[in-house]
DNA sequence: GTGGTCTAGACCACA
DNA sequence: GTGGTCTAGACCACG
């Protein structure tokens, strides 16, 4: 259904995409995960390519393994919290290294996002 | 050498290649653009897929052919300023897009890309 | 459930847990021990074995077998005392050697250990 | 030509092993290990298992890889140092918790090694 | 050549 | 059932 990219591996691109559902809560603290065997029916991948991707996120502290039982994001919310602000500092470092390859400054850069969410807030 | 991704046609990912070129000025005004056949092998790549990226690209007036010489970015500065301007927004609404999905409000996203330029400008 | 490490017999294997039992008083001067029918149940291993590993230990002293009641551990304190020092020396023997072959000296390996128990005794 | 316990991974035990050839210098920084091929030839087990111990000591900073030309001892002497000290208190505490449970108090185990120790040091 | 990733299939311990 | 480990064999990027 989904398809990878071939420039990273792709158990780290599952990484990313857990870590994205974690923030943006559609998966939540304590939730269990899918199994290694059917998240690799779901993608298309072998159960080990899932494997490792659970220990990598196990490793950084997102989430949990209980033997027998499943995987679960942690309960931790610190680590939580910790990682909503590590995805945004990375989505904000990708944005503004392509604007600046694109020749905009940082001044003209935060100008056009204060125009396009003008709607939004009550202007400055 | 470099990988397209499948869930978008080809030639409009190079479409959007030579876009950033344009804009960062690694393509400048007036320059002249591979041949079809050349850009065919260098992204391994059939030159009529090539051809029509030219061709989306002269529609929008990015591009302009000469009949026997070959293609060339405009020298129509307005038009590439419009093109700059696009990719702009373009990637303003990406960036805006992710975060709220990532759950911030507008307010903490410019907040967030303020600290993160805070650095270059002398604050605001 | 557990198992034995091949680099040894595991008769021997068998006497040094019987030892560390007794020393660690799991196992108390009089008690009996499990027949080696039951033995041999418990460690998945067959009762010859247990029974090598019994003689070895009565050779040794430490154990006394009573004609038609059992295998008990000896009730002569002195042999006690001596196996306890016994097996001392030997932790001790074995810890040096692995932190010699880590490039401690003698000193570094004392210090090192004084740090670590300084919280139980009230320094030296 | 070697064995491995049961109780713990192999990849892990191998990692032991690389540690303990670090630490006594048997292994130098810097110095170049065997491919993951060669060393699993040597061990008699799978590459794929060379390649996770690889792994997780790069993780933890002690090995190095350069890509194409192989696997190194890094050259950050703090991390062997650091290294060094992880391996020096696991030792002191399995040995300690060994001797507790022996039924020796802390002031015993310390006598007990320097008993052991006087003749390579100047008695205390 | 090197390490890095992935698949397929197997066996294990835990609950 | 679950995750954890291991093997066998394959393909890739890098130098």
């Amino acid at each position: 259904m989904d398809e990878f990219n071939a420039s990273k591996p792709i158990y780290l691109q599952l990484a990313d995409r857990i870590n994205r559902q974690i923030v943006s809560k559609e998966l939540k603290a304590g939730e269990k995960l899918p199994s290694v065997r059917d998240m690799g029916i779901k993608y298309s991948v072998n159960p080990n390519t899932i494997q490792r991707t659970y220990s990598e996120l196990e490793r950084e502290g997102i989430l949990e393994t209980k033997r027998g039982q499943g995987t679960f994001v942690t309960e931790q919310e610190d680590r939580l919290v910790q990682l909503r602000d590590n995805l945004k500092h990375e989505q904000i470092l990708l944005f503004v290294q392509v604007m600046q390859e694109m020749g905009y400054s940082s001044l003209e850069i935060i100008s056009g996002l204060k125009d396009h969410l003008k709607f939004d807030i009550g202007d400055e």
